[in-house]
RNA sequence: GCGGCUGUGGCGGAACUGGCAGACGCACCAGACUCAAAAUCUGGCGGUAGUGAUACCGUGUGGGUUCGAGUCCCACCAGCCGCACCA
């Protein structure tokens, strides 16, 4: 090799080279450490810059695990189900598997440009029917659980996609994926019971390694609240209205009730009078958006003419329906107390109705109010509970009425079952049949994958039916329990059934007869660093918990939790946008790993910023980072035959270099990693031109500590060096304290809290020694002063208070 | 509306538990090398005043705590993100 720093030469030879003998093996004698990705979509456009950001951040802590001594799975695969391959099908008239076949091949190209450690043997492919014979297989054991039920429902229903989605693909009362207004169908569809692991998905969030962000989103979607559940006797009524509420506290001040328009007992509770106006209102409720129905804040309603009684103080209060109240969120109806929650406030005076106060702020007299007072205070108006607290009276007042049998104490949640089942052809095909005589059967698991058969036309319908169900050959089929003609769920499963499984598949991707053997779970999962977009936060990031609970739950998986560690890389933007093929910002990697190397690219997309936040894309910084290569490969080159000892201002960099370099890889902190490489490398080669060279122990330091973050010229420049294995045995360096404090240290001089000037201490020199040398070096500044106060903060700063 | 995050030169960004603000890099300017250019190397690079050493100002705004605040506390402003009538 020349003194040239030739990278197309260099990364083409490594890049051969370990694909021939891999750095990476298994050896159970080591540790295991599994380091994953959020696997891709394999979408036409190929990788972008900001794909990159989270597979090389991946990538470099898994060399780095390796050059610790571990063993590392680091596997990738698709998530190639899906409607960008089903649209692009139509479009063009080919099988969706074809399509989706040649994004993965191109795809896959672009991941050998990164030359990440990607075992391919583990490779998992979500559409492989050997792949989706698992997904298949789980939701088989969750419909025998009883956790997979049929349901008849509104539904959210996205018009362009043409499909119900999921409450966590509508949130804003818009589609997820593609952004058209949600909205409601009545349909049959499959459910899953996420809210039976509701509690422990909350719960067992306090285990995982996870940002407080991402935790938050979680368990505010599942939004679990503490209150009660009261009766309410209908008068001249057999009917009782239970609510749920958080402020039983309030109970005396409440003076009306609201009902959800699709509350069960509207009609009976409809008295003639007031029939045709209520009727005439709940359908405009149906009829309304769900976006509308979630923004307006002008307060409608309609009066149903009965009455009920507030069971602790006996008063009649009127009952009505207005659409503010949700139909699926506690029990449907709602006890208002206008006084002191803001919408019962703006109900009571859009319609005249009365407020009392029952909750008066300490030290505050009674007085009208004019809004809503929602805080602690102390009860009035409420019988013998008053001058009870508030608060501490809402966590007594559900024992007080479970006594008198008149409610009793509970807990809801935001979150609802999963939607699961999707009108659309490319996708898992449930696999169930429906039986005239034995209703849904599972399809036997021996029978398992139910494969998704060829059609003439994928095009999904606008009535809520999936394609597949024209496809009469495949459809009619024989009930697998009495043998009847029978037909197939024609449904398909969402995008986040493959997904919600597949950290499990990576590590016994081969297996015919079970998801994953025990042993090889045992052995390397569950996972110990998940890296991807914070844009899965309530969608695959719950979904996936769920099975893992599930599985554990039947024995299939030994942990609960399937990421233990979760870092969430920022987004790349292009001027600002998202990057995307339609506004035609796409920066693809490509051309930058031909004029400056996959090596320079990697390091730059880490120094571009803090890789949690989002940044801005600009090409002319890499740069920066193929000069620095450059200056390495020069500095390694050019000193690598010198014989000379260590000095020991340089062993004082080497060390600083191992302790910064490690300290701020564990902490993911890559921004700072590639500019403390930059800066070292600065000093040492000052420090070479002053002492005429660096000794070799320097530069293979340089060399090892840079080898999980540009891999290829790591390599070479360690064969420069005269070894014959490769850089990723040599083991990671570690620091030595001892060899990182110098003898003397430079002290900051302050004036009355100002900077004035610094000077040279021995780092072993007392108080009195510095503060008599720092006086002398401050003199002149201290000439007709007098000296107030001295302060000294041990080999830091010396500021001296004077007058 | 509620909750969270962010705010530092022309730009991306450093600054660990309060202790020399602007590391590192980009861009820019000057010099060296060169017939010339590129590459490389050396130096400069927050603002204002001054020939100058130097002085003063400076981390979104206003206040506070402290010998000392980008960092801590209070109030506010701006931007981004999440949730959005969840009783």
């Amino acid at each position: 090799m020349d003194s040239r720093y030739d990278f197309r030469e260099i990364e083409k030879k490594w890049r051969a080279e370990w694909e021939k003998n891999p750095i990476n093996k298994e050896d159970d004698v080591k540790p295991k450490f599994y380091c994953l990705d959020m696997f891709p979509y394999p979408s036409g456009t190929g990788l972008h810059v900001g794909h990159w950001r989270g597979y090389v951040l991946s990538d470099v802590v898994s060399r780095y695990k390796v050059l610790q001594g571990y063993q590392v799975l680091h596997p990738m695969g698709w998530d190639a189900f899906g409607l960008p391959a089903e649209n692009f099908a139509i479009k063009n008239n080919m099988h969706p598997s074809i399509a989706t076949a040649n994004n993965i091949a191109n795809v896959k190209r672009q991941l050998h440009e990164i030359s990440a450690l990607y075992d391919w043997d583990k490779e998992v492919d979500t559409t492989d029917p050997n792949y989706y014979k698992w997904t298949q297989w789980i939701f088989v054991q969750m419909f025998k659980h009883g956790l997979a039920y049929e349901k008849e429902m509104p539904l959210n229903w996205c018009p362009s996609c043409k499909c119900v989605l999921a409450n966590e693909e509508a949130t804003n009362g818009t589609c997820e994926r593609c952004g058209a207004t949600v909205t409601k169908k009545n349909l049959r569809q499959w459910m899953l019971k996420i809210t039976a692991y509701a509690d422990r998905l909350l719960e067992d969030l306090k285990t995982l390694d996870w940002s407080d962000k991402v935790k938050k989103m979680q368990s505010d979607w599942i939004g679990k609240s503490y209150g009660a559940e009261v009766g309410f006797k209908v008068v001249d009524s057999d009917l009782t209205i239970n609510v749920y509420t958080t402020r039983p506290d309030t109970l005396h001040g409440c003076t009306f009730m609201v009902l959800a328009p699709e509350y069960k007992d509207v009609a009976a509770l409809t008295t003639p009078e007031c029939k045709e106006a209520v009727e005439k209102y709940c359908f405009e409720a149906s009829t309304k958006s769900s976006v509308d129905r979630m923004t307006d804040k002008e307060k409608t309603g309609a009066f149903t003419g009965s009455y009920c009684i507030n069971p602790v103080n006996g008063k009649q209060i009127p009952i009505w329906v207005a659409d503010y109240v949700l139909a699926d969120y506690g029990t449907g109806a709602v006890m208002c107390v206008p006084a002191h929650d803001e919408r019962d406030f703006a109900f009571a005076k859009k319609f005249d109705l009365p407020i009392i106060q029952v909750i008066l702020p300490e030290g505050e007299e009674e007085k009208e109010l004019t809004e809503a007072y929602t805080g602690d205070g102390i009860i009035i108006n409420s019988g013998d509970w008053n001058g009870m607290k508030a608060f501490e009276a809402k966590e007594k007042v559900p024992h007080i009425m479970e006594e008198k049998g008149l409610g009793k104490k509970t807990v809801n949640y935001k979150l609802r079952d999963w939607v699961f089942s999707r009108q659309r052809y490319w996708g898992e095909p449930i696999p169930i049949v429906h039986c005239e005589h034995c209703g849904a059967v599972a399809v036997p698991e021996d029978q398992l994958p139910v494969l998704l058969p060829q059609v003439e036309s994928y095009k999904p319908t606008d009535t809520g039916e999936s394609p597949l169900a024209h496809i009469d050959e495949w459809v009619n089929t024989t009930c697998p329990k009495c043998g009847r003609p029978a037909k197939r769920e024609t449904n398909t499963m969402p995008q986040w059934a493959g997904s919600s499984w597949y950290f499990l598949r990576y590590v016994d991707n081969h297996n015919d007869k079970e998801l994953a053997s025990m042993d090889r779970l045992k052995k390397w999962a569950p996972v110990d660093l998940y890296v991807g977009g914070i844009e899965h936060a309530v969608l695959h990031l719950l979904y996936a918990r769920f099975y893992t609970k599930f599985l554990y739950d039947i024995g299939a998986v030994p942990f609960e939790e399937p990421f233990q560690r979760l870092f969430n890389q920022g987004m790349i933007t292009k001027n600002g946008g998202k990057m995307s093929k339609s506004l035609g910002n796409v920066v693809s990697p490509d051309d930058l790993v031909q004029n400056y190397g996959c090596d320079s690219l990697r390091m730059y997309e880490l120094f571009v910023g803090p890789p949690e936040l989002d940044c801005d894309w600009d090409d002319s910084g890499i740069d920066g980072v193929f000069r620095f290569l450059n200056r390495v490969w020069k500095l390694v080159y050019n000193n690598k035959d010198l014989e000379i000892a260590p000095t020991k201002d340089m062993e004082y960099l080497r060390n600083k270099l191992i302790f910064d370099i490690t300290n701020r890889l564990e902490a993911l902190t890559m921004n700072t990693v590639v500019s403390g490489f930059m800066e070292y490398t600065n000093k040492i080669i000052d420090l070479s031109k002053q002492q005429g060279g660096v000794d070799k122990q320097t530069l293979e330091t340089l060399v090892v500590l840079l080898a999980p973050f540009a891999p290829h010229i790591a390599e070479e420049l360690w064969k420069e060096l005269g070894h014959q294995e490769s850089v990723f045995d040599a083991g990671w360096p570690e620091a030595d304290e001892s060899k990182m404090v110098q003898d003397t240290i430079e002290i900051a001089l302050q004036v009355s809290g100002k900077f004035r000037d610094t000077m040279m201490v021995a780092a072993d020199a007392d108080k009195e020694t510095v503060l008599a040398k720092a006086k002398e070096v401050l003199a002149s500044r201290l000439e007709g002063k007098t000296v107030v106060k001295e302060i000294y903060v041990p080999g830091k700063i010396v500021n001296i208070i004077a007058k």
